[in-house]
RNA sequence: GGAGAGGUGGCUGAGUGGCUGAAAGCGGCACCCUGCUAAGGUGUUAUACUGUUAUCGGUAUCGAGGGUUCGAAUCCCUCCCUCUCCGCCA
């Protein structure tokens, strides 16, 4: 979100960046609301100055055992035009609101210009694509034949697209989140969160999933309460409201926790297997950073997130979206799309953002450099560390044998305390 | 879920209708004083919007939202949160 200053003063910013993000919103209403709030909130507060000036006369009179009668008589009908001309401003601000709240964020000049994820760009790629000597098969057979996934009783118990791991499928899965935190924790400097996996209105608004993508995600309509679509929400609304000691910044933190999507729209495109799921697990990293920093702290978030794979060995590539396809309240974000042998595909497993002040505008995260400055706003960042189902799938279909077996990645035998999964 | 208490500035904490954007203390900042360390003195110290813009004003904000009133931190209503006790429960 922008405040009405800033919507302003770079006005033409704005519309470079709605035109280039190919986003709907009219541009046209935001000139004549602002002028109209402008001049009423000039009337208004013209005849609450007098209201309060009249009324500390009336106390006076009153205090000499005067008679007031006449200016209380006045000041009742300055009271009403005061009444009538709020709400013509709570109407105008709430037409601006509107459509501040719906304003995406202006992409940073790196991001290429784009019309659809075909103009994605990619920057860079780490290992070779996996060769299989033999006829590669898809993570459904693989799962399903060594017991690690049962699809069909996840869809009874609650329906498609979600699913139950069992076994040494559930232990995996268990073993990669393990694996994750602990790296995170251990050797990028991050402090754990657990946070809860339910959040309110206010807390969804924060983070820009609400109010425009509201049937994307779960409600609980009795406590208008949401399931989380990506620890993102709550960890970062962690700090809504608050202002930080400059020292205490950067703040690294990472959560795993189940993630919740609705996926309205989105059926049957790429829903065989674990590609797209109703649930899923995900370990996930914010960072709060002071603004002059948040590019550097940027290429580092991605540095993290990469680790994983590197870790795991999985090849990847790395693509710098394009301002069609970036979403609504980053400036910049890479996504990180790993090989998988089985299907073919590149997997996207982590969508690493700078979201600058955006959302610390709406969440109202602000920081202080020194005491007695005046707090500032700090630059939000966050990146998937990353989803479990796809890296499952990649590690099914990229160590598959002949044999039908997977050989288990290195750094997470430990934790999975087995070589193979057969 | 039931009963009670409470939510005031960075913190502690006054304030039950006008002179309170808010006492006092702590903390912060600036300056002064002090022949060591320590201390002392004076001033200053919220946020947002808005008008003019070196400047200086106006409006709003005492958990949130409504209401009463010429005027509300103070009175009334609704909601949220915290604490204590009871009940229930992993």
């Amino acid at each position: 979100m922008f405040d009405l200053k800033f919507i302003r003063e770079n006005f033409d910013r704005i519309e470079k960046a709605v035109k280039d993000r190919h986003d709907s919103i009219d541009l046209s209403v935001f000139k004549p609301l602002d002028e109209k709030r402008r001049s009423l909130l000039s009337e208004v507060e013209r005849l609450k100055a007098l209201r309060n000036k009249v009324s500390q006369e009336i106390a006076a009179i009153k205090k000499n055992k005067g008679d007031a009668t006449a200016k209380i008589a006045e000041m009742r009908e300055v009271g009403e035009k005061i009444k009538a001309l709020d709400e013509s401003v709570r109407q105008v601000e709430q037409e601006l609101y509107e459509f501040q709240v719906r304003l995406p964020n202006i992409p940073q000049e790196d991001v290429p210009v784009g019309d659809s994820e075909a103009d994605n760009l990619v920057v860079k790629s780490w290992g070779e694509k996996t060769e299989l000597d033999f006829e590669p098969k898809a993570h459904w057979d693989i799962a399903e034949q060594l017991g690690l996934i049962d699809f069909g009783r996840g869809a009874k118990v609650a329906g498609s697209s979600f699913v139950t791991f069992t076994g040494k499928g559930a232990r995996l899965a268990r073993a990669l989140i393990n694996f994750m935190l602990d790296l995170h924790t251990e050797q990028h400097g991050y402090t754990e969160i657990s946070p809860p996996f339910v959040v309110n209105r206010q807390t969804m608004f924060g983070t820009g999933q609400l109010p425009k993508f509201e049937e994307d995600l779960y409600r609980v309509d009795e406590d208008d309460l949401f399931l989380i679509p990506t620890a993102e929400v709550p960890v970062t609304n962690l700090l809504a409201n608050e202002v930080l000691q400059g020292d205490n910044l950067p703040i690294y933190y990472t959560a795993y926790t189940p993630c919740f999507r609705r996926e309205a729209g989105a059926h049957g495109k790429d829903t065989r297997g674990l590609m797209r799921l109703h649930q899923f697990d995900k370990v996930e990293m914010v960072k709060f950073v002071a603004p002059e920093t948040s590019r550097d702290e940027h290429e580092k978030l991605l540095g993290n997130a990469e680790a994983v794979l590197q870790a795991l060995e999985l090849p990847y590539r790395v693509l710098n979206l394009c301002t069609a396809d970036i979403g609504f309240s980053a400036a910049k974000c890479y996504d990180l799309e790993v090989w998988a042998a089985g299907v073919g595909q590149w997997l996207e497993v982590s969508s690493c953002s700078n979201f600058e002040a955006f959302q610390a505008r709406r969440a109202n995260i602000r920081f202080r450099r020194k005491q007695g400055e005046k707090p500032e706003y700090v630059h939000t960042l966050n990146s998937s560390g990353l989803a479990l189902p796809r890296t499952i799938i990649a590690i099914l279909e990229n160590y598959q044998t002949d044999e039908g077996t997977v050989v288990v990645p290195k750094v997470l035998r430990p934790y999975l305390g087995m070589d193979i999964l057969k």
